[in-house]
DNA sequence: AATGGATTGGAATATTTATTCCAATATGTT
DNA sequence: AACATATTGGAATAAATATTCCAATCCATT
């Protein structure tokens, strides 16, 4: 018999160990055990189940798969290790720039700060309209064309991943060596173009091209002076707060994954991405 | 009658209103409590009777002079202050199932919170010693190397295009056609990897070839139950909340800027993102 | 399709833990 | 000192929680 772990670094390592070879509801057990070591020491069997989302029982065989003797044993082993130090988000914040103003955790609370606000912004100012739109005329799309350079880039990246995952077709245009291809875009397509200041050619030219062939046009941009603000196209708007000269994405991430979502759902496609 | 407190902190100044005039048995329980508050949350009225020294009859009664209905009851206040996010998953998923769907602005909401909840819950749990240290490995490292596939992509290009920016030099392995080339890692340089379950082969094998060179490799992973968190890899993990079965990037790409940022300044690049 | 073994959920049970109640004791007042 | 009132501890009960067990289901193998 092997024998149970006495720290919490012990814990994670034969949870590791374990992790192979396990089957199902064993699997969502670990899992949602190591995502949610600290909630351990203070719910009860019946509460981590329902959150791994597996019968009480299931879990409490798992604590044996462990090498506990039961539940209570592996919790004990959380509420002594338990250590109070867990103070709000503010406070915690607060640490980590005492770090030192150029440490990188003091970065890093910036960053999260600065990620925070933009989700703020983005919730309270996204048209809603616009944005049920833009789902719709994805939906009718017989292909999505997807571009966007630079830093837009990543979220082309992501959100043809995403709309692949749901089997919807996607043309990732990735103006590498500027080689666009408008003439793939077809009548009975939409086009999906992320851009931000300074606003890259091949982006607008692709846009354009749409436009021309009265493709819908669905814009992911940052102020409202972007030059996709025009008629036609549905421009959604995200303002990042940024931190120095940095501009993270927080806030376009999530929009970019709604809308790909959004997306699936009125086409009623399969979930799991 | 008056009302329990419904915060740690309306807690502490109940415990001082309360505090004058108790007789001796009270006075114990207020005493002890102050001093552990944190125990709370992790133990049984018997357990806290006895470290107040008081019979666990007496500090029932004290919890009630407090204001709450009993121990549990005032348990539940340090067990839910102390874990921040959504304990009830389950509930959300299902309100995700009635209207999500329907409205992608109530999507929206559901993702703008989930990234929040992502962006706390990096600040709580980043490790700023091991981000430190990654820092440190990647200044001084001639080219990094990065590599992340399927969702990790979009982190990849990100990082990428930061590093460029900065000019520090990167090579970005995409995975394309299962095509990585470890060969090109070569001493002196440095890996940062991302992946998140489920673990991408081509990701792992690079990482193994990079230990075998001895190059320092970085880590980005979801929980702790990654194959990454071994020994070597400075392994940077980020627990994104999940909207239904999606998951956005907030607090992931968050870090990666930040790490982008801190390896810039660290070699004390001209900033302009 | 049939078999065996692994895996699972739920009902039944055991255990722990919270809570109430009351008799015993202490405290203060006359 | 005698009384009334407040306080206390412990035993009895109620409730919550952990744990076990078994029948149903799933999965792979033939």
């Amino acid at each position: 018999m092997t024998s149970a772990p006495t720290t919490v670094d012990g814990f994670h390592a034969r949870l590791r160990d374990v992790a192979e070879d396990l089957p199902k509801r064993m699997r969502q057990c670990a899992e949602y055990l190591a995502d949610n070591t600290d909630r351990i020491a203070v719910s009860t069997v019946a509460e981590l189940a329902e959150g791994a989302g597996v019968a009480p029982s299931a879990m409490m065989r798992f604590c044996q798969v462990m090498g506990f003797n039961g539940f209570s044993d592996m919790q004990k082993l959380f509420r002594t290790a338990f250590a109070p130090g867990l103070p709000d988000y503010a406070t915690r914040l607060a640490n980590l720039r005492e770090r030192g103003a150029e440490s990188p955790s003091a970065l890093l609370a910036e960053f999260v700060d600065a990620g925070r606000l933009s989700l703020e912004n983005l919730a309270n100012s996204v048209d809603s309209r616009v944005l049920d739109q833009a789902v719709a005329a994805l939906s009718q799309a017989n292909v999505i064309h997807i571009i966007g350079v630079r830093r837009a880039y990543s979220v082309a990246t992501y959100l043809s991943y995403a709309f692949e995952k749901m089997q919807i077709g996607t043309v990732l245009h990735d103006g590498a060596g500027k080689l666009v291809n408008p003439h793939a875009v077809r009548d009975g397509d939409a086009v999906i173009a992320i851009t931000f200041a300074p606003y890259s050619e091949e982006t607008l030219e692709l846009v354009q091209q749409a436009q021309a062939k009265d493709v819908p046009v669905v814009a992911i941009t940052d102020t409202a002076m972007s030059p996709v603000h025009v008629d036609d196209i549905l421009a959604l708007s995200v303002s990042e707060v940024d931190v120095g000269a940095f501009r993270a994405l927080s806030a376009t991430l999530s929009l970019a994954i709604t809308l790909a979502v959004a997306v699936g759902a009125a086409r009623g496609a399969e979930f799991g991405i």
